[in-house]
This record gives structure tokens, sequence and C-alpha cells, in this order.
DNA sequence: CAATGTTATCGTGTATCTACGATGAACGAT
DNA sequence: ATCGTTCATCGTAGATACACGATAACATTG
């Protein structure tokens, strides 16, 4: 039996579509790109210091790094009080890949 | 007379910040990606071909095409009744650019 | 244990995004 | 002029984003 014929077939999006759209997802704010060349700059910094940095409320920056690091492009170790955060070198290089590949 | 003493100077995000943010947010879907990738490989594709190819709504369609162009990363020729899409690859390159110096 | 300092989370208000059907605008063909 | 085709826009509903103050969670210090 030949498979049934569909009129259209219009498959979902790719995972590669998917993956670059979330990495891009994250990065698509002004506080989210400056916390990143921030770290970058810095190697790695505590959030309070993020905080000082941004024009921002603390709560809305503890959003924004909440945000980066569940796109895996930061990370945050507990350093007693503190959390130090600084960046993913594997994800950064995946979207620059990404981004190249388009 | 020496300026006023700020407690704290947090000056608002810089422009590349906020270009790069811009254009991350016309790739932070991935039906746009997608619309991208398609144009890559077949260098330019009127809207309903597009439409074809995505499993969305042609006014679905149209709003990413929106997105797309506002961010200057697709350019729309009328030919006709049709609009042919194409990239515009030096917003392509710049968008690697930003992201190839974070 | 109490007080302090640091960060995350909650709750909330406003705004923007995403999807769609319906409608409108523009063009070519009859 | 009237179709049919193609695309954009409108209107709208539901979801998500963004910003903030208030509060909770947790570790350190006294």
């Amino acid at each position: 039996m030949s498979p049934p014929r569909s009129p259209q077939v219009r498959p979902p999006h790719s995972a590669a579509d998917v993956e670059l759209a979330r990495l891009a997802r994250a990065l698509a704010h002004p506080a989210r790109v400056r916390i990143v060349r921030l770290l970058a700059r810095r190697g790695e910094c505590v959030c309070g210091q993020i905080v000082l940095d941004l024009p921002l409320a603390q709560a809305t920056v503890s959003q924004h790094l909440k945000v980066l690091k569940a796109a895996g492009i930061i990370h945050g170790q507990v350093d007693g009080p503190r959390v130090c955060y600084c960046l993913d070198p594997k994800a950064l290089k995946r979207v620059k890949e990404l981004i190249g590949g388009l």
C-alpha cells in the first residue's frame, strides 16, 4: 500500500531552529546582552556587582540572570551568601555556530 | 564647581547592546529562524511559498515576515500580485559580527 | 539565637507576542 | 467592471515578557 496522500506536508520546526530561537530569545534584551558582555570582560561576577552596574532593580536583574541561566548561557556558583556568575563558553560557542550557519 | 555627587551611576544600555538585542529578538522564534534558513537556501522566495512550507496560517507568516523586515534582516520586493522576499546580507553580517564579539 | 547581608521568588500591573479568522488592498486575467 | 489570486492588516484571545516592591530563603556574623 502506498502511504496516504497528504495534500500538504508542513513539518514542525526543526530542532536546530528551536534551539537557535531559544538562544536568541535569551539574548533578546539589552540588559541580558549587557550582562553577557560584563561577564566576558570580568570573567566572573557576583550578582550584587551586576545589580550595581545595571539601571534596574535587584529583582529585575535576578530575573534576567535566571533567563540566561535557563538558556545555559551562564552558570551561577554559590559562594557563601553570594552567587558568582560566569559565562558558559560551550553555550556561547554554540550560539556562534548556529548564527554563523545562517 | 564640581559636578553633583551621584551615589551610583548606572548608565542606560549601550547602542550596541540595544542593537544586538533587537536583532536577536527578530530571530527569537523558530518560525523566523526557519524563514531565514529557507531564504538562505533558496535565495529568494515569494510569500506564498513560505506559507506553504510553514505549519502556520498565512496571517501568522505575514506577521513573522513583518518582524524580520522591521529588523532589516529581509527585504520584500513587490512583483505583480506577489511579494518576493530575500535576505539582507549586510544585516546578517552585522548579526554575526555582534554575536561573534561576545 | 538574633541581626545582617545577599540573592531568589512571589505577586502584580502593564505591555508585548503569538496565533488565528476575517477583511481589505492591489494586481492580473477574463 | 468583475472576478480570482496574493498578500497585508485588523481585531481579538490567550500566553508570555518585563519591571518593581515586598517578602522569603539562606549563610555569615555577633
